[in-house]
DNA sequence: AACTCGGGGCA
DNA sequence: TGCCCAGAGTT
């Protein structure tokens, strides 16, 4: 008898923890656009785009992205320069590349449906332990954990672990947590509701609103007065400083972009024509005589900062009008409608257009 | 295990 | 300014 009773109580604990986590959900549970119609394609879309990005962020990209490429047949077949434009100032931008390419072989190999299993899905480029899972249990309703950074906080101060969240261990001891206290039949509810729960109550740097939680009760962490100290969080790497100068080169009323490499930071994408360090006036007009041209006029432009995850680059800019042929390779000479309408160009050259 | 890869919002 | 965000892939 011992074992079962002890059991009981552990099942008792457990659905108290659902039923009160998934209540507040039902009363509480934003409204988004991908959970009006979680189609496996939406889901899949929503999750890539929040990726390391806020929900208030992805809300319009999202409703654009599907808006014209609703299938996974259509996405396996958009055009690289427009599906770079749909994710123009989103950041990260190879999650892009990955949705084609595994839209590519979801249609190949699955006859263009998501499939179901973990396993598979997290074959998909792009797609990862967190990303399988949530489009497992939110799309298909299968009982697996989504662990994202929210649930990673959120579960830490349920369980009271003061292990470094950054610490692979510590998301594996989480997510074995979150296997023990998923419903079988409620999974992507459940999730979404921790993820809700971890984006609008219980709040990183020791602010959380734990008088508004559901599942205080439960939480070792606030019984415990460690609310404040957990999760531990190792620190990050210092940013390295990039001096550049950037330049608009104005030419018969078009502007000069050129196209980025294939690897690293910002791959594919479009940019102004920059050099590495503060370059002076001279410089630069030394630069485009090289290239071919006769610079009629030069003028200083405000200086930019742009802040990545690990760089930051300090910017000196010069809006340089030309004349002549050139003999240019890489740069394409393009109008403001063109910039504005095909190509993608990130946020961090902003600084330096008309229009901003 | 440590790096790389964007951008924005908020204290 | 620093921190964090519905992380994934590479080395």
């Amino acid at each position: 008898m011992r074992p079962l009773v002890i059991y009981n109580h552990r099942m008792n604990y457990i659905n108290k923890f659902q039923n009160q986590l998934l209540n507040w959900y039902r009363q509480k549970a934003r409204e988004l656009p991908w959970r009006s119609d979680p189609s496996p394609y939406k889901v899949w879309i929503s999750e890539a785009m929040l990726q390391q990005t806020r929900v208030e962020t992805v809300i319009p990209y999202f409703n654009r992205f599907v808006d014209e490429i609703p299938s996974v047949e259509s996405l396996a077949e958009v055009e690289d320069e427009r599906l770079f434009k749909l994710w123009q100032g989103l950041g990260y931008y190879r999650r892009a590349t990955y949705l084609k390419k595994a839209a590519q072989a979801i249609v190949k190999e699955y006859n263009g449906h998501l499939p179901v299993s973990i396993n598979e899905l997290k074959s998909l480029p792009g797609i990862g332990a967190y990303t399988a899972g949530a489009i497992a249990s939110i799309a298909f309703n299968i009982p697996v954990p989504a662990v994202d950074g929210n649930v990673l906080r959120v579960m830490a101060r349920v369980n009271a672990d003061q292990g470094n969240i950054r610490n692979p261990e510590v998301k594996k001891r989480i997510e074995e947590l979150v296997i023990t206290l998923i419903p079988t039949n409620n999974a992507g509810d459940f999730n979404q509701a921790l993820m809700d729960l971890g984006a609008g109550i219980c709040l990183p740097n020791g602010t959380p609103k734990c008088n508004e939680c559901p599942v205080k009760e439960f939480c070792k962490a606030y019984s415990k007065g460690l609310v404040s100290t957990i999760p531990v969080k190792s620190d990050k790497k210092e940013r390295k400083m990039l001096e550049k100068t950037i330049l608009t080169v104005w030419w018969n009323g078009r502007m000069a972009i050129r196209k980025r490499e294939s690897k690293g930071l910002l791959a594919n994408l479009w940019e102004l024509p920059n050099y590495e360090g503060f370059l002076s006036k001279e410089q630069c007009v030394l630069i485009l005589e090289q290239l071919g041209f006769t610079v009629t006029d030069i003028t200083t432009m405000k200086n930019a900062r742009h802040i990545f995850t690990h760089i930051e680059w300090v910017m000196k800019g010069y809006s340089i009008s030309v004349e002549g042929e050139g003999n240019l390779s890489d740069w394409k000479w393009v109008t403001d409608e063109e910039i504005r309408g095909i190509y993608s160009i990130p946020t961090a050259f902003q600084a330096f257009f008309p229009s901003s």
